[in-house]
DNA sequence: TAGATTGTTAATCGATTAACAATC
DNA sequence: TAGATTGTTAATCGATTAACAATC
């Protein structure tokens, strides 16, 4: 990685979205042989005041910085890694195997994570046995049942806006209580239930606007 | 879509990040032929505070909420469109035709915010001069000339992480402004260019985080 | 030693909420 | 009219930054 540049990063607000970013960054660091870095550094990567950095990750981890060396990357990387419970399994099961859905499937990138995506569900006879990135694709009627049978609590909707809604009501009642939500549906849910829209397109003119709104300074 | 239940969100700071949600519900509301909306409503879907939303909604756009009545849908729909600026065509270009590269060219939901992927760039000879979702397939080597002849601002990355700061630097050396990258790598970037790190995996870790700290209490 | 870097306390800043008068 | 709902001003809250003493 080279050290000449700084990086911009849409803003974020409080620690529990920037350690992550941490942990990313002290992965990419740690592969490249990097063995202690500075706060200054993690917040030029990041684009954000050092004092920050040193707040979060105190917060966060039990590694104290060292005067004049910074940060141990390796122990850091372990706490982090605990605090944000990577190093623990979690399950989720996915409904909706099309595009969206054979690519979250595919993705290696749960694992490092610790999630593992158990299923796909849906009801094109063509998919239903098959295998998408080692995970087997059931049938819709099945959902329910396996569902409780293995007592997951993390749903994936990937299926088209207009069903989004009935997948998230099934969900709900097998016991599901973490959503996470691609369809551009605006889900009703239970108080205890909780809801993440990941709407790509808008994820993407937010990032339009702002780049807008620097250019026009 | 039903009335009776509460939507749980994942927290979200600044009118910026609420507005399209906004525009999201508000569009959903249209279409079930819902003429007005109160701000106690909207923020029920969201659970978020009413007053937030008319403090947003009267800082975005010029429609004046009725004692009684609350909002009209539509011309507060046509305000936000404005304001969000998804009436204005944008043009971006994507790298990296794999698993990701193909669900984010087949998406429609880009064209509904004015945004137009113009094509996708790869190195595999077997996905030269194909279409996906309509778009053209080039080699990575037309990507320098096209995107500065074409003056494109906007670059997507959907290539392995290891490839990824390749791609960035000479998407910057193309003129590109704002970066939406799909990598693990956290990208070095000039101050000038703005960088969303879209980490999926990520996303529903911080998910999963929320559910966990939810239950605990 | 001098300088880089840390962790912490206090000050600032911005965003959210409470209170309330205005209005249909 | 009474009640629902608005828009706005002031108060609160939380997050970020500034200041600075401590330390390797």
């Amino acid at each position: 990685m080279a050290k000449k540049q700084k990086t911009s990063l849409v803003v974020m607000t409080s620690s529990r979205s920037r350690l992550p970013l941490y942990y990313s960054l002290l992965r990419q660091l740690d592969q490249e042989g990097v063995k202690t870095v500075s706060s200054a550094t993690i917040a030029d990567y990041l684009n954000i005041n050092p004092v920050l950095v040193r707040k979060d990750l105190s917060g966060a981890t039990h590694v104290c910085g060292m005067p004049k060396r910074g940060f141990e990357v390796s122990p850091l990387l372990a706490d982090l890694k605990g605090y944000l419970g990577y190093d623990k399994q979690d399950e989720a099961f996915l409904v909706g195997v099309g595009n969206l859905g054979h690519t979250l499937l595919s993705n290696r990138g749960f694992e490092d994570l610790g999630i593992n995506i158990v299923a796909g569900f849906d009801n094109n006879p063509a998919l239903i046995g098959e295998k998408v990135g080692d995970k087997p694709i059931l049938p819709m009627d099945k959902m329910d049942e396996f569902v409780r049978r293995m007592g997951l609590r993390i749903g994936i909707i990937t299926v088209p806006s207009a069903c989004a809604q009935e997948v998230c009501d099934n969900m709900v009642s097998c016991g599901v209580k973490a959503i996470w939500n691609f369809s551009f549906t605006m889900l009703n849910v239970p108080e205890d239930v909780l809801v993440k829209n990941e709407n790509l397109p808008m994820s993407l003119a937010l990032l339009l606007q702002q780049m807008k709104s620097n250019t026009e300074q």
